[in-house]
DNA sequence: CAATGTGTTCAATTTGTATTGAATTGTGAA
DNA sequence: TTCACAATTCAATACAAATTGAACACATTG
């Protein structure tokens, strides 16, 4: 086993070095628990892993990416608060640096991901029990009840989060 | 807008309650979230709505699935402890119905699917660091702490789930 | 034993998602 | 206003995951 790449198709990250693609995939598997595209994985990754501003260009050279993912990704990873943009004087181009702070990434994560997926099922769970409520809807017995539940699971779930924050001190 | 079968293709589904679609759907939503296919949480969102033992069959007519994706989901949803499998004396088929309580439900989930991703987490975060260590591997500066940022980010996570665990009385 | 009823497997297909890259928009400079 | 450059968009494509269904294995019955 070598470093060097692999015959073929010319590789345009050949250019990584090995610690730097052992930290890149280890954010693309991470990624892939909560079902981020590979692209975004990589993109925090080498962020990660280099510590220093990167421009749109940069990732698409070193990781032989398209221009269209590296923008949808950053895009993305701005949206949670994972990378931050900065920009130097009398340079157009867009800096990108990884935020690298537990606290600060989940608390991005609550807000924006959980939050609002907590607020689309209350509203699912609403009407779902004006649903059963009418007689026409053909509820099997009991259904009512189990519904209820559902509801104990969901105000649960929302004070936990609370409890979290507080341990991880957000 | 009716609850009448559209036209085109026969709908094997129309036999569905009002409710019981709801109910499903909301599962359906529910397993998108941590990305589980249609077929489960249809699966699950009929036992749960029905509260009754269904067999695999009853499932195929019902949800208008085929047998593969029932068995598949099925096996899915044993696996992680949200159904039950039971029999009937002197029937062979195999009756399934839902587990509906939340603290069931996360124990399965946070031993089999949490813990065994932290541990394949630990690993790589092992070999990461052997790797940073080697001077050959092109480590960029300060890569090393930000690594070890990243072992404490994980031991915070594993230190939350008893604290999780505990309040949801599992 | 053959026949029937049951659940499983897996290659082929369908469906869904991510990625690409050319066209477009936006922006600052001259 | 035009030019030059950067980022975004989005239709086409490539890729990945879910679903199908026919073949299979296994158990039970007559």
């Amino acid at each position: 086993m070598s470093f060097v790449a692999q015959a073929g198709r010319p590789n345009p990250r050949a250019s990584l070095a090995p610690a730097e693609r052992e930290v890149i995939e280890f954010f693309v598997n991470l990624g892939r628990y909560v079902s981020l595209p590979r692209s975004v994985g990589e993109i925090y990754g080498i962020l990660f892993a280099r510590g220093e501003k990167l421009t749109l260009d940069d990732l698409v050279t070193r990781l032989g990416m398209s221009k269209g993912s590296a923008s949808q990704g950053l895009r993305m990873l701005r949206g949670v608060g994972a990378v931050r943009i900065s920009h130097l004087p009398g340079d157009r181009k867009d800096y990108y640096e990884a935020e690298a702070e537990l606290p600060h990434l989940l608390r991005g994560f609550l807000r924006d991901q959980l939050a609002s997926k907590l607020d689309h099922a209350d509203r699912r769970l609403d009407r779902l029990r004006t649903i059963i409520d009418d007689p026409s809807s053909g509820a099997p017995d009991g259904l009512s009840g189990r519904v209820e539940l559902l509801r104990s699971w969901q105000s649960k779930i929302r004070r936990i989060v609370p409890l979290v924050s507080t341990f991880l001190k957000i």
